[in-house]
RNA sequence: GCGCCUGUAGCUCAGCGGUAGAGCACUCGGCUUUUAACCGAUUGGUCGAUGGUUCAAAUCUAUCCAGGCGCACCA
């Protein structure tokens, strides 16, 4: 136990700022008040005094706010963090007032606080706020974690867990994580941006359903109680999404959260967001043009150029997308020339690890393919190839494409083989949708459809090593 | 689901059968126009949980909990 003069009795640092905490309300401040206006924020300071010299002041007052993270000689410089970045406080300790004595006191890194002052920048070249009054904002009850980073001590933390657990600590304290959550909003942004521009048009699809189809993959299962009934939460939008290409929506989008009850891993997470498109007169060649274009058009908003790295490997949007069919390209490695499973199994076995740079691997066996359409080439179609693509980043599946599948008779039959190798006990087959089939009977233009996860794709543009980076608040189980 | 590894102070870690440690943070004092400020002192822990072995367990062991990585499934 401490016993200070203060009185401060604990041996618990969140019970040291409760009291603090408590000393500020007896002094009459509200230690979580309603609002604060500020004049400028500290990128904005940073901005207009761009030219103020070393060692000047300038006759202008600010009043900005953030949280602070650092404190240096009893309060005579804090750092002061907003969102736009920091700004240096400095209050003399010599000439500082009582009432500001007593309230740095009680004050902690990590309290939310706002300050009024002189502008200067300090002979050392750091734009500095002469503090005048400080506005408590938030009291802080928990400490904020620090790191040791060679000689280096700032605020940090490297429990991988905490971080996604209690992201909030991460987000304070790790620019980076920050950042990359900014880009990712930044990058479906720019997606949107991008088809809107060409046309297309967002319209969200239920998640909740009675079946979920669309892909082959195990769903959540949820009950609705009214109904008396089970319900599943969708693993693919594809459906509905061709429903509305049935209702004459020309260009259709939808970018939203996907569920697949599945194993959680570094490139998985349960809940994941997708966006598939459909545009109606075109096939899967023109999903790769427009696949390319849309991939080139993100990457060059978000990393400012055509070319990266992701972990430590390059990675070229520049040079046109390399396009080869599935059998050149296992030909390729193993001289064989095969079709059909033995084909995708002996592409996963030794080629996709390969497949670092963007490429388009196209013309996939129908097995695999159910809403695909026939290839149109009649050699092709025979051995039971459809037009289908998926491109390839760093040996990973980044988008599916296909020719889509508009006939509703072949539709029926590959509901059916699905059906089939349900009832054989693979749990992961499409099922039989019947609605959809008399959607296709009403008519289906010819149609592009592309598919692509948004998680993944973020990671490469924020050079990511877990998906969990890039989601906010990955599924974690919970604690005890 | 399987395999390997991890869990000790607020943070980062050491200790690996014999009285729980270090640095930083916190608190106090000194000094101060600094940016890891600096100097000194104090404080802080049911060693992830529960059993077992032992005179003695943070240490060995079993089970469980949580996490990381790899494999499998998948996007």
């Amino acid at each position: 136990m401490v016993k200070t003069e203060d009185n401060i009795e604990s041996s618990n640092l969140r019970e040291q700022r409760l009291s603090k905490l408590e000393k500020i309300e007896q002094s009459g401040i509200d230690p979580y008040p309603y609002e604060f206006q500020r004049s400028h924020t500290s990128e904005q300071l940073l901005e207009k005094f761009s030219a103020l010299p070393d060692g000047e002041k300038s006759d202008f007052i600010a009043t900005v706010c953030g949280r602070v993270h650092n404190q240096r000689n009893d309060w005579m410089f804090i750092d002061l963090y907003d969102e736009d970045g920091k700004l240096q406080l400095f209050s003399d300790v010599d000439t500082r007032s009582e009432e500001l004595k007593s309230l740095f006191h009680l004050l902690d890194k990590g309290d939310y606080i706002g300050a009024t002052g002189l502008i200067r920048r300090t002979p050392r070249g750091e734009l500095t706020l002469d503090v005048q009054s400080v506005t408590v904002l938030a009291k802080s009850l928990q400490p904020l974690p620090e790191i040791i980073e060679g000689k280096r001590r700032r605020l940090g933390i490297a429990d991988v867990e905490t971080r996604y657990r209690q992201r909030y600590i991460d987000l304070i304290v790790n620019p980076d994580s920050k950042e990359r959550l900014r880009k990712r909003a930044l990058m479906i942004h720019e997606i949107r941006n991008f088809l809107n521009n060409q046309g297309f048009i967002e319209i969200e699809t239920p998640i909740l359903g009675t079946e979920a189809g669309g892909a082959a993959a195990k769903p959540f299962v949820t009950h609705h109680n009214a109904l008396g009934m089970d319900m599943y939460l969708r693993i693919a939008t594809e459906l509905h999404l061709k429903r509305l290409s049935v209702g004459g929506f020309e260009r259709v989008y939808e970018i939203g959260r996907i569920f697949r009850n599945e194993g959680i891993s570094i490139k998985h997470n349960p809940e994941f967001t997708s966006i598939e498109l459909y545009q109606a007169y075109t096939d899967v060649f023109g999903m790769m043009d427009l696949t390319e274009n849309l991939l080139r058009h993100v990457c060059l908003k978000i990393v400012g150029k055509l070319d990266f790295e992701y972990q430590g490997e390059p990675i070229n949007f520049t040079e046109p997308f390399q396009r080869i069919s599935m059998q050149d390209a296992v030909e390729r490695v193993t001289g064989k020339r095969l079709s059909g499973i033995a084909l995708n199994d002996a592409f996963e076995e030794h080629v996709e690890a390969t497949l670092i740079q963007p490429t388009f691997i196209y013309d996939y066996p129908v097995e695999i393919s159910p809403l695909a359409k026939k290839h149109r080439d009649p050699e092709l179609r025979a051995q039971g190839f459809v037009e289908r693509f998926e491109l390839f980043i760093y040996g990973r599946e980044t988008a599916n494409a296909f020719s889509e599948l508009t006939d509703p008779r072949d539709q029926r039959e590959r509901f059916l083989e699905q059906a089939k190798q349900k009832e054989a006990g693979n749990e992961e087959a499409h099922v039989f949708d019947s609605d959809f089939i008399t959607a296709l009977e009403y008519g289906l233009p010819p149609t592009g459809g592309m598919g692509l996860g948004i998680d993944r794709l973020a990671m490469f543009l924020t050079d990511a090593a877990s998906i969990r980076d890039v989601i906010a608040f990955p599924t974690m189980k919970p604690l005890h």
